[in-house]
DNA sequence: TCTGGGGTCCTAGGACCC
DNA sequence: TCTGGGGTCCTAGGACCC
């Protein structure tokens, strides 16, 4: 039996745990630059906000109802979410940790000693509100599918009081006969048309298609799954998650700019910016990696630009896996200098670390000599090594960025010509000693 | 005027291997 | 003229998730 915790309007949930204020108004919180509204408050969906909706397009409403518009404060965010996870690992054999706000519970065995489920599922929720502020919702199922549909439906329905529990057959057909065929966990937006098309409305009209139409049409090995799912026959175990933590694959960095960039340096400045984050990231996860991607992308609102409006390029680093920054950096300027078009407008960068696993593995390195430029000279491994974990250290105690490559410096007191918006960002409230809450 | 970021998984074609 | 089968890896792109 898998649980599904979410916590409801996360990350304004996040937000009014820390001020009240907020509480009983339309609260959104914004993407990264302001740009979309990624979290709603029970009042602003009222209000018609959806999801994703630019902000631009939703500012004079909310305004007109006094609502709250805030940036994404992830430093919080994130805290919060650890918080959380702590206290579901206290309470059930094993946790998987699926998003800042989500996670899968091994519901297994519990009911013997402890009551029914739905009792120890209300224990769950009130202990999370009650340690950390942030209230959520549980569905409980024999597939991760179904936990979600579970958990999906009990935040839509108030009379469920926060838990579902889907263990029946005549459960599961209720429950599925209530959810919109668009809202089950992995029918996206194409999928939904299509089913639309051919007169699927529920989920349970979904789960009664033949196992071959869904193969045909919802992604092959993909869509079957799903169906076996809603069916009830389980297609994915719990990936228990070590420390709370979730241990990536590849690990990315990308941003777009608060203006459009021409420049090859402000180009390069950027990149040199996120793949030090992405370095650091993945220095802090303790791996290396050896794929590096670097992208740059133009204006995909631009009617007058034919796409592709992204350009990426990928290198198997041909002397082994590294988490060192320099490395990395010398490589990925190889790349941007490949992608790179003068003349060309700008509007986002990024980075991706793939191939990651860690250090000590034996490594593969090339037979014969690689092209010239294409490598840098070897660094002493141990000497480099210790570079960065002085350089992370400087960075951990003085702020992010206080020692970075000279290539995101820029002359005099002009912010970085790459830097995004965030007019409305709330404090640290709970990791940073100087943005502690003061009570009077 | 303004329209995010960080992930996962799958597919498909080509090059290459035995 | 006929021209296999079973793989891997790489790259690019798409769909989906939160």
């Amino acid at each position: 039996m898998f649980g599904l915790v979410d916590g409801n309007n996360f990350y304004v949930s996040c937000e009014r745990v820390f001020q009240p204020r907020l509480d009983g108004r339309p609260v959104v919180v914004l993407s990264n630059n302001d740009g979309n509204v990624v979290s709603r408050s029970p009042e602003a969906k009222q209000l018609g906000i959806a999801m994703g909706a630019p902000y631009f397009e939703v500012r004079q409403l909310l305004r007109q109802h006094q609502g709250h518009a805030l940036s994404s404060n992830y430093a919080l965010y994130g805290d919060m979410s650890r918080r959380v996870m702590a206290r579901l690992a206290d309470q059930v054999p094993a946790v998987e940790v699926y998003s800042i706000d989500e996670a899968f519970l091994d519901l297994h065995g519990l009911t013997t000693f402890c009551g029914t489920l739905d009792v120890r599922a209300q224990r769950i929720r009130r202990d999370v509100l009650a340690c950390t502020g942030i209230p959520t919702c549980v569905g409980m199922a024999p597939t991760k599918t179904l936990a979600k549909a579970a958990n999906r439906l009990a935040k839509k329905y108030p009379e469920l009081h926060g838990i579902l529990r889907l263990d029946t057959n005549s459960r599961r057909e209720r429950a599925l006969r209530a959810l919109p065929a668009a809202d089950v966990w992995g029918i996206g937006r194409q999928c939904a048309h299509l089913l639309t098309a051919h007169g699927i409305r529920t989920a349970w009209e979904l789960a009664g298609v033949s196992e071959a139409w869904a193969r045909k049409h919802l992604g092959g090995v993909v869509g079957w799954r799903l169906i076996q799912e809603l069916r009830g026959q389980p297609c994915q175990g719990l990936q228990p998650s070590e420390d709370g933590t979730l241990a990536r694959q590849s690990i990315s960095c990308s941003r777009s700019f608060g203006q459009r960039l021409t420049a090859f340096d402000d180009l390069w400045g950027a990149v040199t910016t996120y793949l030090s984050r992405a370095a650091e990231k993945l220095r802090a996860q303790g791996d290396q990696a050896h794929i590096l991607t670097v992208f740059i992308s133009q204006d995909r609102y631009d009617t007058c630009l034919p796409p592709p409006y992204t350009r990426s390029t990928t290198l198997t680093l041909p002397s082994g896996p590294t988490s060192n920054t320099l490395q990395l950096l010398a490589y990925a300027r190889h790349l941007l200098e490949r992608l790179y078009e003068p003349g060309r407008q700008y509007v986002k960068a990024g980075v991706v670390l793939d191939g990651l696993e860690p250090p000590g593995r034996g490594q593969q390195l090339s037979l014969f000599a690689p092209p010239a430029g294409a490598v840098l000279p070897a660094p002493d491994a141990g000497r480099a090594q210790q570079l960065m974990r002085s350089l992370d250290a400087l960075n951990r105690q003085f702020g992010r960025g206080t020692v970075r490559p000279a290539a995101t410096a820029v002359s005099g007191d002009q912010p970085a010509p790459w830097l995004g918006k965030a007019q409305h960002r709330s404090q640290a409230y709970t990791t940073r000693f100087d943005d502690l809450m003061i009570i009077l």
